[in-house]
DNA sequence: TGTGAAACTGCATCGTC
DNA sequence: GACGATGCAGTTTCACA
C-alpha cells in the first residue's frame, strides 16, 4: 500500500470501468505493473468489488429515508430485513436504536406500507431524505492527481 | 427501460467491470447491441457511474458512524460538510435534525475530535455501527438470473 | 433497434531485468 | 516488482436488415 496503490484506489472509485492502459498512463507506469497492483488489491480485500451507481429517480424510486429501529426481536427483524428490497443498507449500531436502515422507496406513500411492517418489530424513528449534498465520497485521503 | 435493460442493470450493479461480451453472452443478446444500450442508460442518467467498493478496515479505517445534526447555522455547516474527508455520505433529512452525515474514521479518537468540531455547528446524536449486514442492495427489483 | 464482419484497441502472459 | 513484446479477447464501427 505505497502511493502508487493510492492513486490506483482513487482513480478506480471515481470510475470503476476505466480501462487497465488508460490508467497506466495517468499514473506514468507500464500496463502489466498496474495489473499486477489491481490484481493485488482484489486479493488482499482493499478492492471489494465494483458497482453502478444507479439513479434512483430514474428507476422511479422517488423517496429515500432512514429508519432507526428499536427491537428485542433480532432474529426475526434481522430475516425481515434481508427479505425486504426496500432496505438499501442495514446496519446494526451502539446506542437506543439497534438498527439503522436506509430504504428507497417509489413514494411516500410505500414508504409508509414498509414503516407499518417495520413497527411489527419494534419502536421505529424515521429520517426522510430531502436532499443527498454528496454520497460515497472516496475514503483515500489523496484523491488529488491527473 | 424494458426487461433486458433491467438485467444490464442488475449485471452491473453487481459486477462494474464485467466486460459487454461477456454480459451479451448472459443476455443472449449481440454485443454492440448491449453496448448501445448501456451507452443509453448512462446518457439518460439511469446509471450515473462506476465506482470501486473499498474496504474501509483495509484502509485503516475502524470506525463508521452515522451523526444526526441540528444546525441553524447551515451555509457554514455545508462548507464543513465538503471539506470534511471523514464524511462519505451527506443528506438534508425532515425531522427534528437537519442533517445525516455517515463518517468513516480510523478509531473511535478521531470520531471523537471530528465530533467535537461537529459540535460548534449545533447539536448532534451519534450511533456508532456494530457491524454491517449489508449495503448497497440493488434497486433494481428483478435481481434474479444468470 | 438489432445483427454480423472487419479493423482497432486493450489485456493476459511470458521472458528479461 | 517492473518492463517490453506478442497472441488473443473485447470493442468500435459500419453496412444491412
Amino acid at each position: 500500500m505505497d502511493q502508487i496503490d493510492n492513486q490506483i484506489l482513487s482513480i478506480i472509485h471515481e470510475n470503476a470501468r476505466i480501462t487497465v492502459s488508460e490508467m497506466s498512463r495517468k499514473i506514468a507506469m507500464s500496463q502489466p505493473a498496474v495489473t499486477e497492483r489491481l490484481r493485488k488489491l482484489e486479493e488482499q480485500g482493499v478492492i471489494k468489488g465494483y458497482k453502478a451507481v444507479l439513479s434512483p429517480s430514474k428507476l422511479i424510486k422517488y423517496t429515500t429515508a432512514f429508519v432507526l429501529l428499536k427491537s428485542n426481536n433480532c432474529k426475526e427483524f434481522e430475516e425481515f430485513g434481508e427479505a425486504s428490497p426496500e432496505i438499501i443498507d442495514f446496519y446494526r449500531t451502539s446506542g437506543e436504536y439497534n438498527y439503522l436502515l436506509k430504504v428507497v422507496t417509489a413514494t411516500s406513500e410505500t414508504l409508509e406500507a414498509f414503516l407499518e411492517r417495520c413497527n411489527t418489530f419494534g419502536f421505529s424513528s424515521t429520517l426522510v431524505v430531502l436532499s443527498t449534498r454528496f454520497e460515497d465520497k472516496s475514503l483515500v485521503a489523496d484523491a488529488k492527481l491527473l
